[in-house]
DNA sequence: GATCTACAGTTTACGCTGTCAACCTGGAAT
DNA sequence: ATTCCAGGTTGACAGCGTAAACTGTAGATC
Protein backbone atom coordinates (compact mmCIF):
# COMPACT_ATOMS: atom_id res chain seq x y z
CA UNK A 1 0.00 0.00 0.00
CA UNK A 2 0.95 3.53 0.00
CA UNK A 3 3.18 5.03 2.05
CA UNK A 4 1.18 8.04 2.78
CA UNK A 5 0.29 7.73 6.82
CA UNK A 6 -2.22 10.67 7.26
CA UNK A 7 -2.83 10.57 11.07
CA UNK A 8 -0.30 8.84 13.48
CA UNK A 9 3.45 10.56 13.26
CA UNK A 10 5.44 10.29 14.80
CA UNK A 11 6.92 6.75 14.70
CA UNK A 12 9.37 4.80 16.71
CA UNK A 13 11.55 2.03 14.79
CA UNK A 14 9.58 -0.80 16.59
CA UNK A 15 6.40 1.11 15.91
CA UNK A 16 6.92 1.46 11.95
CA UNK A 17 8.35 -2.27 11.90
CA UNK A 18 4.93 -3.59 13.58
CA UNK A 19 3.15 -1.65 11.12
CA UNK A 20 5.04 -3.38 8.13
CA UNK A 21 4.71 -6.35 9.16
CA UNK A 22 0.81 -6.40 9.78
CA UNK A 23 1.06 -4.63 6.23
CA UNK A 24 2.68 -7.85 4.38
CA UNK A 25 0.91 -10.54 6.58
CA UNK A 26 -2.25 -9.02 5.52
CA UNK A 27 -1.39 -8.53 1.89
CA UNK A 28 0.23 -11.78 1.52
CA UNK A 29 -1.95 -14.12 4.38
CA UNK A 30 -5.28 -12.01 4.41
CA UNK A 31 -6.67 -10.84 7.55
CA UNK A 32 -7.40 -14.22 9.51
CA UNK A 33 -3.38 -14.52 9.48
CA UNK A 34 -2.88 -11.02 11.36
CA UNK A 35 -2.19 -12.16 14.66
CA UNK A 36 0.34 -10.39 17.62
CA UNK A 37 2.14 -13.65 18.06
CA UNK A 38 3.30 -13.80 14.37
CA UNK A 39 3.72 -9.85 14.17
CA UNK A 40 6.10 -9.63 16.67
CA UNK A 41 7.95 -13.08 16.02
CA UNK A 42 8.55 -11.74 12.53
CA UNK A 43 9.51 -8.36 13.90
CA UNK A 44 11.72 -9.85 16.30
CA UNK A 45 9.96 -8.43 19.78
CA UNK A 46 7.31 -10.21 22.39
CA UNK A 47 3.59 -10.28 21.50
CA UNK A 48 2.77 -7.42 24.38
CA UNK A 49 5.39 -5.25 23.29
CA UNK A 50 2.99 -4.39 20.58
CA UNK A 51 0.51 -2.80 22.75
CA UNK A 52 3.16 -0.13 23.79
CA UNK A 53 2.94 1.05 20.42
CA UNK A 54 -0.37 -0.01 20.03
CA UNK A 55 -3.72 0.45 22.58
CA UNK A 56 -4.90 -2.94 21.39
CA UNK A 57 -4.96 -5.30 18.31
CA UNK A 58 -8.06 -3.75 16.83
CA UNK A 59 -6.30 -0.16 16.88
CA UNK A 60 -3.26 -1.42 14.99
CA UNK A 61 -6.06 -2.53 12.02
CA UNK A 62 -7.36 0.69 12.19
CA UNK A 63 -4.39 1.74 11.20
CA UNK A 64 -4.22 -0.03 8.31
CA UNK A 65 -7.91 0.56 7.61
CA UNK A 66 -6.89 4.44 7.35
CA UNK A 67 -4.27 3.27 5.01
CA UNK A 68 -6.86 1.48 2.76
CA UNK A 69 -8.79 4.52 3.10
CA UNK A 70 -6.48 6.98 1.83
CA UNK A 71 -5.71 5.18 -0.79
CA UNK A 72 -9.30 4.18 -1.90
CA UNK A 73 -9.71 8.08 -1.80
CA UNK A 74 -6.94 9.35 -3.58
CA UNK A 75 -8.28 6.73 -6.18
CA UNK A 76 -11.91 8.35 -6.09
CA UNK A 77 -10.82 11.94 -5.94
CA UNK A 78 -8.49 11.77 -8.80
CA UNK A 79 -10.81 10.02 -11.44
CA UNK A 80 -13.57 12.13 -10.04
CA UNK A 81 -11.96 15.12 -11.01
CA UNK A 82 -10.98 14.20 -14.43
CA UNK A 83 -14.58 13.95 -15.12
CA UNK A 84 -16.59 16.65 -16.78
CA UNK A 85 -20.25 15.84 -17.11
CA UNK A 86 -21.87 14.24 -13.53
CA UNK A 87 -22.97 10.56 -15.46
CA UNK A 88 -20.04 9.41 -16.57
CA UNK A 89 -18.44 11.19 -13.42
CA UNK A 90 -20.63 8.78 -11.47
CA UNK A 91 -19.50 5.78 -13.90
CA UNK A 92 -15.60 6.53 -13.40
CA UNK A 93 -16.04 6.78 -9.72
CA UNK A 94 -17.88 3.41 -9.51
CA UNK A 95 -15.31 1.60 -11.31
CA UNK A 96 -12.96 3.13 -9.57
CA UNK A 97 -14.34 1.79 -6.05
CA UNK A 98 -14.91 -1.74 -7.63
CA UNK A 99 -11.56 -1.71 -9.27
CA UNK A 100 -10.40 -0.98 -5.46
CA UNK A 101 -11.96 -3.58 -4.43
CA UNK A 102 -11.07 -6.02 -6.60
CA UNK A 103 -7.53 -5.22 -6.49
CA UNK A 104 -6.99 -4.62 -2.66
CA UNK A 105 -9.60 -7.34 -1.51
CA UNK A 106 -7.49 -7.82 1.77
CA UNK A 107 -7.93 -4.08 2.24
CA UNK A 108 -11.34 -3.75 0.99
CA UNK A 109 -12.45 -6.49 3.79
CA UNK A 110 -11.11 -5.19 6.72
CA UNK A 111 -12.45 -1.62 5.78
CA UNK A 112 -16.24 -3.05 5.30
CA UNK A 113 -16.72 -6.87 5.45
CA UNK A 114 -15.73 -6.94 9.77
CA UNK A 115 -18.45 -7.32 11.55
CA UNK A 116 -18.04 -4.06 13.31
CA UNK A 117 -20.23 -4.57 16.45
CA UNK A 118 -17.74 -6.71 17.75
CA UNK A 119 -14.36 -4.38 16.92
CA UNK A 120 -13.09 -1.94 19.59
CA UNK A 121 -15.33 1.43 18.62
CA UNK A 122 -13.65 3.06 15.55
CA UNK A 123 -13.18 6.91 16.85
CA UNK A 124 -16.05 8.66 15.04
CA UNK A 125 -13.89 11.54 13.62
CA UNK A 126 -11.30 9.22 11.93
CA UNK A 127 -13.86 7.18 10.39
CA UNK A 128 -15.86 10.08 8.83
CA UNK A 129 -12.20 11.67 7.51
CA UNK A 130 -11.83 7.92 6.53
CA UNK A 131 -14.21 7.22 4.43
CA UNK A 132 -15.37 10.88 3.29
CA UNK A 133 -14.57 9.50 -0.52
CA UNK A 134 -18.24 7.88 -0.22
CA UNK A 135 -19.91 11.35 -0.15
CA UNK A 136 -19.13 11.77 -4.07
CA UNK A 137 -21.44 9.42 -5.06
CA UNK A 138 -24.01 11.02 -2.97
CA UNK A 139 -22.48 14.68 -4.53
CA UNK A 140 -22.70 13.60 -8.11
CA UNK A 141 -26.42 12.85 -8.10
CA UNK A 142 -27.39 16.57 -7.91
CA UNK A 143 -29.96 16.08 -5.66
CA UNK A 144 -31.43 18.08 -2.44
CA UNK A 145 -28.84 17.30 0.59
CA UNK A 146 -31.42 14.69 1.79
CA UNK A 147 -32.43 12.73 -1.14
CA UNK A 148 -28.89 13.16 -2.03
CA UNK A 149 -27.40 11.65 1.13
CA UNK A 150 -29.61 8.28 0.55
CA UNK A 151 -28.99 7.97 -3.23
CA UNK A 152 -25.53 7.78 -2.79
CA UNK A 153 -26.00 5.40 -0.13
CA UNK A 154 -27.85 3.23 -2.47
CA UNK A 155 -24.96 3.46 -4.73
CA UNK A 156 -22.69 2.69 -2.38
CA UNK A 157 -24.32 -0.28 -1.21
CA UNK A 158 -25.30 -1.35 -4.88
CA UNK A 159 -21.57 -1.60 -5.54
CA UNK A 160 -20.42 -3.18 -2.67
CA UNK A 161 -22.91 -5.68 -2.69
CA UNK A 162 -21.06 -6.89 -5.52
CA UNK A 163 -17.83 -6.41 -4.38
CA UNK A 164 -17.98 -8.10 -1.30
CA UNK A 165 -19.23 -11.11 -2.56
CA UNK A 166 -17.01 -10.97 -5.83
CA UNK A 167 -13.81 -10.22 -2.70
CA UNK A 168 -15.67 -13.45 -0.32
CA UNK A 169 -15.62 -15.51 -3.61
CA UNK A 170 -19.68 -16.20 -3.64
CA UNK A 171 -20.57 -15.56 -7.49
CA UNK A 172 -20.49 -18.19 -9.64
CA UNK A 173 -17.10 -17.99 -11.38
CA UNK A 174 -18.49 -19.35 -15.05
CA UNK A 175 -20.18 -15.55 -15.38
CA UNK A 176 -18.43 -13.27 -17.02
CA UNK A 177 -17.03 -11.33 -14.12
CA UNK A 178 -16.49 -8.21 -16.19
CA UNK A 179 -19.90 -8.09 -17.86
CA UNK A 180 -21.36 -8.75 -14.46
CA UNK A 181 -19.29 -5.03 -12.97
CA UNK A 182 -20.22 -3.40 -15.88
CA UNK A 183 -23.55 -4.04 -15.56
CA UNK A 184 -24.08 -3.71 -12.42
CA UNK A 185 -22.34 -0.04 -12.47
CA UNK A 186 -24.44 0.47 -14.81
CA UNK A 187 -27.60 -0.30 -12.74
CA UNK A 188 -25.87 1.74 -10.12
CA UNK A 189 -25.46 4.69 -12.22
CA UNK A 190 -29.25 4.33 -13.41
CA UNK A 191 -30.24 3.79 -10.12
CA UNK A 192 -28.56 7.37 -8.86
CA UNK A 193 -30.34 9.28 -12.05
CA UNK A 194 -33.56 7.75 -12.57
CA UNK A 195 -37.21 9.15 -10.89
CA UNK A 196 -37.86 6.50 -8.17
CA UNK A 197 -40.21 6.48 -5.68
CA UNK A 198 -42.10 9.43 -7.77
CA UNK A 199 -44.62 9.64 -4.59
CA UNK A 200 -43.49 12.42 -2.47
CA UNK A 201 -40.63 12.21 -0.11
CA UNK A 202 -42.07 11.16 3.51
CA UNK A 203 -39.37 11.80 5.58
CA UNK B 1 -36.58 -20.42 13.44
CA UNK B 2 -38.04 -22.94 12.16
CA UNK B 3 -38.16 -26.19 13.05
CA UNK B 4 -38.39 -27.52 9.43
CA UNK B 5 -35.05 -29.64 9.27
CA UNK B 6 -34.67 -30.32 5.68
CA UNK B 7 -31.50 -32.67 5.17
CA UNK B 8 -30.19 -34.12 8.10
CA UNK B 9 -32.07 -36.70 10.04
CA UNK B 10 -32.17 -38.48 12.52
CA UNK B 11 -31.11 -37.04 15.45
CA UNK B 12 -30.36 -39.00 19.07
CA UNK B 13 -31.33 -36.28 21.68
CA UNK B 14 -28.16 -35.06 22.29
CA UNK B 15 -27.47 -33.98 18.76
CA UNK B 16 -30.79 -32.23 19.08
CA UNK B 17 -29.67 -30.69 22.17
CA UNK B 18 -26.65 -29.41 20.81
CA UNK B 19 -27.91 -27.54 17.59
CA UNK B 20 -31.13 -26.44 19.74
CA UNK B 21 -28.81 -24.60 21.95
CA UNK B 22 -26.51 -23.38 19.41
CA UNK B 23 -29.79 -22.02 17.54
CA UNK B 24 -30.55 -20.33 20.67
CA UNK B 25 -27.10 -18.80 21.26
CA UNK B 26 -26.71 -17.13 17.62
CA UNK B 27 -30.12 -15.75 17.97
CA UNK B 28 -29.76 -14.36 21.29
CA UNK B 29 -25.85 -13.55 21.67
CA UNK B 30 -24.64 -13.82 17.63
CA UNK B 31 -22.26 -16.07 16.32
CA UNK B 32 -18.96 -14.65 17.73
CA UNK B 33 -20.40 -15.94 21.04
CA UNK B 34 -20.92 -19.86 19.39
CA UNK B 35 -18.51 -21.57 21.42
CA UNK B 36 -18.39 -25.62 21.56
CA UNK B 37 -17.63 -25.02 25.29
CA UNK B 38 -20.52 -22.93 26.24
CA UNK B 39 -22.56 -24.89 23.88
CA UNK B 40 -21.57 -28.42 25.92
CA UNK B 41 -21.73 -26.24 29.48
CA UNK B 42 -25.43 -25.29 28.30
CA UNK B 43 -26.69 -28.73 27.15
CA UNK B 44 -24.58 -30.51 29.99
CA UNK B 45 -21.93 -32.24 28.01
CA UNK B 46 -18.05 -31.61 27.30
CA UNK B 47 -16.95 -29.78 24.40
CA UNK B 48 -15.61 -33.28 22.75
CA UNK B 49 -18.75 -34.94 22.90
CA UNK B 50 -19.93 -32.32 20.35
CA UNK B 51 -17.78 -34.05 17.70
CA UNK B 52 -19.62 -37.36 17.96
CA UNK B 53 -22.62 -35.42 16.25
CA UNK B 54 -20.83 -33.08 14.07
CA UNK B 55 -17.55 -33.46 12.59
CA UNK B 56 -16.59 -29.60 13.20
CA UNK B 57 -17.64 -26.75 14.41
CA UNK B 58 -18.46 -25.16 11.05
CA UNK B 59 -20.10 -28.72 10.27
CA UNK B 60 -22.92 -27.72 13.05
CA UNK B 61 -22.79 -23.89 11.40
CA UNK B 62 -23.49 -25.45 8.04
CA UNK B 63 -26.83 -26.88 10.00
CA UNK B 64 -27.63 -23.34 11.40
CA UNK B 65 -27.11 -22.28 7.57
CA UNK B 66 -29.26 -24.88 6.13
CA UNK B 67 -32.27 -24.26 8.69
CA UNK B 68 -31.76 -20.24 7.49
CA UNK B 69 -32.14 -21.08 3.69
CA UNK B 70 -34.89 -23.25 4.06
CA UNK B 71 -36.91 -20.43 6.08
CA UNK B 72 -35.69 -17.81 3.35
CA UNK B 73 -36.56 -19.89 0.70
CA UNK B 74 -39.77 -20.72 2.18
CA UNK B 75 -40.19 -16.93 2.46
CA UNK B 76 -39.07 -16.20 -1.49
CA UNK B 77 -41.34 -19.16 -2.89
CA UNK B 78 -44.21 -17.91 -0.96
CA UNK B 79 -44.58 -14.49 -2.05
CA UNK B 80 -43.05 -15.13 -5.71
CA UNK B 81 -46.34 -17.65 -6.53
CA UNK B 82 -48.81 -15.00 -5.34
CA UNK B 83 -47.74 -12.25 -7.52
CA UNK B 84 -49.07 -12.03 -11.40
CA UNK B 85 -46.79 -9.97 -13.38
CA UNK B 86 -42.91 -10.20 -12.97
CA UNK B 87 -42.35 -6.67 -12.35
CA UNK B 88 -44.55 -6.60 -8.90
CA UNK B 89 -43.38 -10.36 -8.32
CA UNK B 90 -39.75 -9.26 -8.79
CA UNK B 91 -40.49 -6.08 -5.96
CA UNK B 92 -42.07 -8.96 -3.87
CA UNK B 93 -38.90 -11.18 -4.10
CA UNK B 94 -36.98 -8.76 -3.64
CA UNK B 95 -38.85 -7.02 -0.48
CA UNK B 96 -38.55 -10.69 1.66
CA UNK B 97 -35.09 -11.01 0.88
CA UNK B 98 -34.46 -7.50 2.62
CA UNK B 99 -37.34 -8.50 5.10
CA UNK B 100 -35.83 -11.57 6.02
CA UNK B 101 -31.90 -10.18 6.48
CA UNK B 102 -33.26 -7.47 8.61
CA UNK B 103 -35.57 -9.56 10.80
CA UNK B 104 -32.98 -12.94 11.17
CA UNK B 105 -29.76 -11.05 11.35
CA UNK B 106 -27.85 -13.64 12.80
CA UNK B 107 -28.68 -16.11 10.16
CA UNK B 108 -27.88 -13.47 7.33
CA UNK B 109 -24.36 -12.96 9.17
CA UNK B 110 -23.47 -17.10 8.76
CA UNK B 111 -25.03 -17.23 5.13
CA UNK B 112 -23.92 -14.60 3.81
CA UNK B 113 -21.35 -12.95 5.27
CA UNK B 114 -19.17 -15.43 6.48
CA UNK B 115 -15.58 -15.33 4.92
CA UNK B 116 -15.95 -18.44 3.12
CA UNK B 117 -12.67 -19.36 1.97
CA UNK B 118 -11.12 -19.57 5.87
CA UNK B 119 -14.53 -22.26 6.41
CA UNK B 120 -14.15 -25.40 5.62
CA UNK B 121 -16.05 -26.32 2.28
CA UNK B 122 -19.74 -26.49 2.77
CA UNK B 123 -20.96 -29.46 0.38
CA UNK B 124 -21.08 -28.34 -2.70
CA UNK B 125 -24.50 -29.80 -4.02
CA UNK B 126 -26.04 -28.99 -0.46
CA UNK B 127 -25.25 -25.24 -1.32
CA UNK B 128 -26.69 -25.36 -4.68
CA UNK B 129 -29.58 -26.65 -3.07
CA UNK B 130 -29.97 -23.94 -0.35
CA UNK B 131 -29.38 -21.39 -2.13
CA UNK B 132 -31.70 -22.16 -5.15
CA UNK B 133 -34.40 -19.20 -4.08
CA UNK B 134 -32.08 -16.93 -5.28
CA UNK B 135 -32.26 -18.35 -8.32
CA UNK B 136 -35.74 -16.54 -8.63
CA UNK B 137 -34.29 -13.21 -9.31
CA UNK B 138 -32.56 -14.81 -12.67
CA UNK B 139 -35.62 -16.37 -13.75
CA UNK B 140 -38.09 -13.04 -13.17
CA UNK B 141 -36.18 -11.26 -15.46
CA UNK B 142 -37.48 -12.91 -18.39
CA UNK B 143 -34.01 -13.03 -20.33
CA UNK B 144 -31.85 -15.43 -22.24
CA UNK B 145 -30.46 -17.84 -19.94
CA UNK B 146 -27.11 -16.30 -19.81
CA UNK B 147 -28.04 -13.07 -19.91
CA UNK B 148 -30.54 -13.84 -17.03
CA UNK B 149 -28.31 -15.41 -14.98
CA UNK B 150 -25.96 -12.28 -14.89
CA UNK B 151 -28.48 -9.87 -14.17
CA UNK B 152 -30.02 -12.36 -11.70
CA UNK B 153 -26.63 -11.77 -9.58
CA UNK B 154 -26.63 -7.88 -10.12
CA UNK B 155 -30.38 -7.79 -8.10
CA UNK B 156 -29.07 -10.18 -5.43
CA UNK B 157 -25.43 -8.25 -4.98
CA UNK B 158 -27.61 -5.06 -4.98
CA UNK B 159 -29.76 -6.03 -2.20
CA UNK B 160 -26.94 -7.63 -0.15
CA UNK B 161 -25.00 -4.83 -0.48
CA UNK B 162 -28.03 -2.87 1.11
CA UNK B 163 -28.73 -5.84 3.79
CA UNK B 164 -25.06 -6.82 4.38
CA UNK B 165 -24.49 -2.51 5.10
CA UNK B 166 -27.35 -2.49 7.16
CA UNK B 167 -26.83 -5.95 9.10
CA UNK B 168 -23.12 -4.52 9.81
CA UNK B 169 -24.93 -1.14 11.44
CA UNK B 170 -23.03 0.65 8.76
CA UNK B 171 -25.40 3.05 7.37
CA UNK B 172 -25.91 6.49 8.78
CA UNK B 173 -29.11 6.28 11.27
CA UNK B 174 -30.49 9.57 10.61
CA UNK B 175 -31.42 8.04 7.07
CA UNK B 176 -35.05 7.17 6.61
CA UNK B 177 -34.60 3.58 6.70
CA UNK B 178 -37.86 2.51 4.95
CA UNK B 179 -37.10 4.84 2.63
CA UNK B 180 -33.82 3.95 1.69
CA UNK B 181 -34.56 0.25 1.19
CA UNK B 182 -37.35 1.32 -1.02
CA UNK B 183 -34.86 3.04 -2.95
CA UNK B 184 -32.80 0.29 -3.40
CA UNK B 185 -35.42 -2.08 -4.28
CA UNK B 186 -36.39 -0.30 -7.06
CA UNK B 187 -32.82 0.64 -8.32
CA UNK B 188 -32.65 -3.27 -7.71
CA UNK B 189 -35.93 -3.81 -10.17
CA UNK B 190 -35.41 -0.94 -12.43
CA UNK B 191 -31.75 -2.59 -13.37
CA UNK B 192 -33.39 -5.87 -13.63
CA UNK B 193 -35.47 -5.16 -16.62
CA UNK B 194 -33.68 -2.07 -18.00
CA UNK B 195 -31.89 -1.85 -21.07
CA UNK B 196 -28.26 -2.14 -19.91
CA UNK B 197 -25.21 -2.21 -22.38
CA UNK B 198 -27.30 -1.96 -25.85
CA UNK B 199 -24.14 -3.14 -27.06
CA UNK B 200 -24.14 -7.13 -27.73
CA UNK B 201 -22.91 -9.07 -25.18
CA UNK B 202 -19.39 -10.23 -25.62
CA UNK B 203 -18.96 -13.16 -23.55
C1' DG C 1 28.60 11.35 41.71
C1' DA C 2 24.29 9.48 43.55
C1' DT C 3 19.53 9.11 43.16
C1' DC C 4 15.09 9.36 41.09
C1' DT C 5 12.17 8.86 37.13
C1' DA C 6 10.38 7.52 32.88
C1' DC C 7 10.44 4.60 29.19
C1' DA C 8 10.86 0.31 26.45
C1' DG C 9 11.12 -4.02 26.61
C1' DT C 10 10.51 -8.98 28.68
C1' DT C 11 8.50 -12.84 31.42
C1' DT C 12 4.76 -14.94 33.08
C1' DA C 13 0.21 -15.80 33.36
C1' DC C 14 -5.03 -15.92 32.65
C1' DG C 15 -8.86 -17.33 30.27
C1' DC C 16 -10.44 -18.25 26.05
C1' DT C 17 -10.57 -20.94 21.39
C1' DG C 18 -11.08 -25.63 18.17
C1' DT C 19 -9.78 -30.21 18.24
C1' DC C 20 -7.16 -34.69 18.90
C1' DA C 21 -5.74 -39.04 21.42
C1' DA C 22 -6.46 -41.88 24.96
C1' DC C 23 -9.43 -43.76 28.18
C1' DC C 24 -13.74 -45.39 30.28
C1' DT C 25 -18.33 -47.49 30.68
C1' DG C 26 -22.79 -49.67 29.96
C1' DG C 27 -25.35 -52.56 27.07
C1' DA C 28 -26.04 -55.63 23.05
C1' DA C 29 -24.40 -59.54 20.27
C1' DT C 30 -21.85 -63.67 19.92
C1' DA D 1 -19.33 -65.20 29.70
C1' DT D 2 -16.90 -62.60 26.61
C1' DT D 3 -16.31 -59.48 23.20
C1' DC D 4 -17.38 -55.36 20.82
C1' DC D 5 -18.70 -50.92 20.23
C1' DA D 6 -21.28 -46.48 20.47
C1' DG D 7 -21.20 -42.69 23.14
C1' DG D 8 -19.29 -40.38 26.50
C1' DT D 9 -15.08 -38.25 29.53
C1' DT D 10 -10.38 -36.55 30.72
C1' DG D 11 -6.45 -34.32 29.54
C1' DA D 12 -3.77 -32.21 26.47
C1' DC D 13 -1.91 -29.20 22.54
C1' DA D 14 -1.28 -25.16 20.04
C1' DG D 15 -3.04 -21.04 19.29
C1' DC D 16 -5.37 -16.49 20.59
C1' DG D 17 -5.63 -11.27 22.94
C1' DT D 18 -3.96 -9.02 26.72
C1' DA D 19 -3.06 -7.68 31.78
C1' DA D 20 0.42 -7.50 35.61
C1' DA D 21 4.75 -7.55 37.27
C1' DC D 22 9.40 -7.21 36.45
C1' DT D 23 14.05 -5.56 34.34
C1' DG D 24 17.35 -2.71 32.35
C1' DT D 25 18.77 1.59 30.73
C1' DA D 26 19.04 6.68 29.60
C1' DG D 27 18.34 11.35 31.27
C1' DA D 28 17.38 14.77 34.61
C1' DT D 29 17.86 16.49 39.19
C1' DC D 30 20.05 17.31 43.65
Amino acid sequence: MSQTRSTRDPETPLQEAILTEARRLLETEGYAALSTRRIASAVGCTATSIYLHFKSKDSLIYALIDEGFTELNRRVFEVSRAEADPISALHSVARAYVDFGLERPEYYEIMFMLRAEQMERYPVDAYRRARRSLEVFAELTALPTREAARRGVTVWSTLHGLVSLLVAQRIDVRLDREALIEDTIQAACLGAFAALRPEQDHD
